[in-house]
DNA sequence: GACAGCATAACGAACGTTCGGTATTGTTTG
DNA sequence: CAAACAATACCGAACGTTCGTTATGCTGTC
């Protein structure tokens, strides 16, 4: 029984960055060995569903970081809108680690995926969104603007993670996140001039 | 000699359909074989470079097809920019298939990339930037704001492909890349005034 | 009969995975 | 407390399959 094991950290976030890197086919049981510092055989011991468990793994990883370190956050009411998305530019910021490095979103959805992966993705998806919904709901958007808007802010975060790995020009990603907080901050401001 | 043969067109599209599709790593011969009717082998005919080199040719063939498509309209001063702009989106809309497909410049960047390779994706971005760049000058903009903006329209075009991949919301590429149309529209009929 | 175009068949290497076995750790029992 | 047993953590070696690639052979056309 107690077949619900806690992983060892360190291990999946080293698994994780040998997704995001390599993407699901590009990435090798051999990589994984090398980034775990785990020989193949013990990878299957730690991950009895192999290289798909592994997958799963890191994208249901994800789902908690990002539950954690932007959901939470921006659902946050004790805090004031504006400290709530700056929190939120900073998270992004250290998990993409200055937009070098990858998201699950983009690398694990190529391809064929696997049905049940592709809904933890799917799930990440929807949260971020509905998170963001809410707070440009607070600043003043109706539900139509407040949705639009979110999806406009992760179709900007993916695609200036992908324009940075082609480009290789490293400031681009933390230039226009910071262009988005201004922006958030802009609507903001204008919420509360018609407010008053 | 004559090393420089014209490639069978059908056959690069479905070369460049796979790629698009599964990545370089998520590509195999077999699956190439199964998308052009040609057995392995006889790939090895066409392309004796193997699949790097069927990689670099359909790199190549998006080169010419964005050359043709993008590049020559938004420099094509015969044209007034509003037309001009209308024209990209709809080679664009085309070239995704309404969003559904991928663009090589982000699943060929995954991993490590051989630097020939890299070099064409790099050249496509540059091309690309620049030729927006041009136009946005024409409508007024300064040197600066004209690069944030052809930036910005790349990040938005990327993005949203990613986004529309994770979803399946399969209206959301052209839904966006009209309203950026709109937008484009709205930043010329202000260039205009301020002209008179 | 030369040569291009394509297929058959096979290659070594790497793929993801499995299995037997050995330490190491934890638990039970006297 | 220690001996005995069980469970866990990890590894070496090998599995069958598929990878990308190539050597060889057939078939038609000029």
């Amino acid at each position: 029984m107690a077949q619900l094991i806690i992983e060892d950290n360190a291990l999946i976030i080293a698994v994780f960055e040998t997704f995001r890197k390599h993407g699901y086919e590009g990435t090798t049981i051999a990589l994984l060995s090398k980034g775990t510092g785990f020989k193949k055989s013990s990878l299957y011991h730690r991950f009895p569903e192999g290289k798909a468990g592994m997958a799963k793994t890191v994208a249901t990883y994800m789902q908690t970081q990002i539950q954690q370190g932007v959901i939470m956050p921006l659902l946050n009411k004790a805090i004031v809108p504006e400290e709530r998305f700056k929190q939120v530019i900073t998270t992004l910021q250290a998990f993409y680690a200055e937009g070098t490095k990858s998201c699950l979103l983009n690398v694990l959805s190529l391809g064929d995926v696997a049905p049940d992966l592709k809904q933890v993705l799917n799930t990440i998806y929807d949260t971020f969104l509905y998170a963001l919904e809410k707070l440009a709901q607070e600043i003043g958007m109706d539900s139509h603007e407040a949705k639009l808007w979110a999806e406009r802010f992760l179709i900007f975060l993916q695609g200036a993670l992908v324009i940075q790995r082609v480009t290789k020009n490293d400031e681009m990603f933390t230039l226009q996140m910071q262009d988005q907080q201004k922006q958030f901050n802009q609507l903001l401001n204008k919420s509360k001039l018609s407010l008053k």
